[in-house]
DNA sequence: TATTGTTATACTCTATAACTATA
DNA sequence: TATAGTTATAGAGTATAACAATA
């Protein structure tokens, strides 16, 4: 996936050649997960971690709930919650009406990484867009969105994560 | 960062909130990770798994020039394509001048199956975008391009090459 | 009975450090 | 000594199946 041989010629002068939307959604989105990734390896955390992070950043959802967010199977968010637990970035919270369940929460740890590291990508995702125009930029900015929302409109979401 | 509100033509029925370009790309690329992870396990692999079937369509690297590609640790290499191996993608070929090194080939099985999950992933991507326009589509394809470009240009790589 | 969450188990993926064999 | 690759080990992440406790 990450080259289909396209036809090599010489250097143009303003290259930029069409990787085709396929390949261009493909690479670009190793890119974008690169870039989270080495931000996370920043926190000795991982992509998954961080994921976790944005997602508690406005909500305290129940395991089961977390679970479907992320799309896991509840059992991996079990373990999930316990590493970041260990770690002091979450906590498990008991729910008054309800003996078997619980909810998660940020610690204000975890709360911090979290902003840090959402500046962090902030910054390097910008970086990463500089050499577009402004008006590239904004026309990147609304095809994404476009297509993040129609993507979630069809499977029934609706707020997004982080 | 919201900015200001393009007004929408009569053919949206709502307007596309935009989501900025950092949360655009982020949610993009969880977006194209969760296409090409499904597609993986269509055939019981991962999308590790389907990135080295990618790598190796027109490649046929050391593991240590492998592992460069795919930015791991040699290591990490070793056990990749002992799975695969053991699943009868890929094979491992000795080195005429060298006895040391080892090559590693797609079987006819593994270049099989890549070009039937990069159809795969071609129809499911294109499905996702299949909401912009002709024109939005191009765009986005290209702006696509140029991001990537520009960052692999950067950091000194250039695809195809060994 | 259904739901909430955990445990047991097995596998993939990854890195670090130490190792073998060759150059 | 340096390079190519493997092994040993440890930890994260994931799923399935079975389980306990509560509703």
């Amino acid at each position: 996936m990450t080259t289909t041989d396209p036809v090599r010629g010489p250097r143009s002068p303003r290259p930029t050649e069409d990787l085709g939307i396929v390949d261009g959604l493909v690479q670009l989105s190793f890119l974008v997960q690169g870039i989270l990734g080495r931000a996370a390896d920043g926190y000795d955390l991982t992509i998954v971690q961080i994921r976790l992070l944005g997602v508690l950043r406005d909500r305290e959802p129940g395991m089961s709930q977390l679970a479907r967010l992320l799309g896991l199977d509840k059992s991996s968010a079990t373990g999930l919650i316990d590493r970041a637990a260990r770690r002091g970035l979450v906590t498990r919270n008991a729910v008054p009406g309800d003996r078997r369940a619980a909810t998660v929460a940020l610690t204000d740890t975890g709360r911090r990484i979290a902003e840090e590291i959402a500046a962090e990508v902030d910054r390097q995702l910008n970086q990463a867009v500089s050499e577009l125009t402004d008006t590239g930029r904004k026309r990147l900015s609304l095809l994404a969105s476009r297509v993040v929302r129609h993507e979630a409109a069809g499977l029934g979401l609706d707020p997004g994560n982080s």
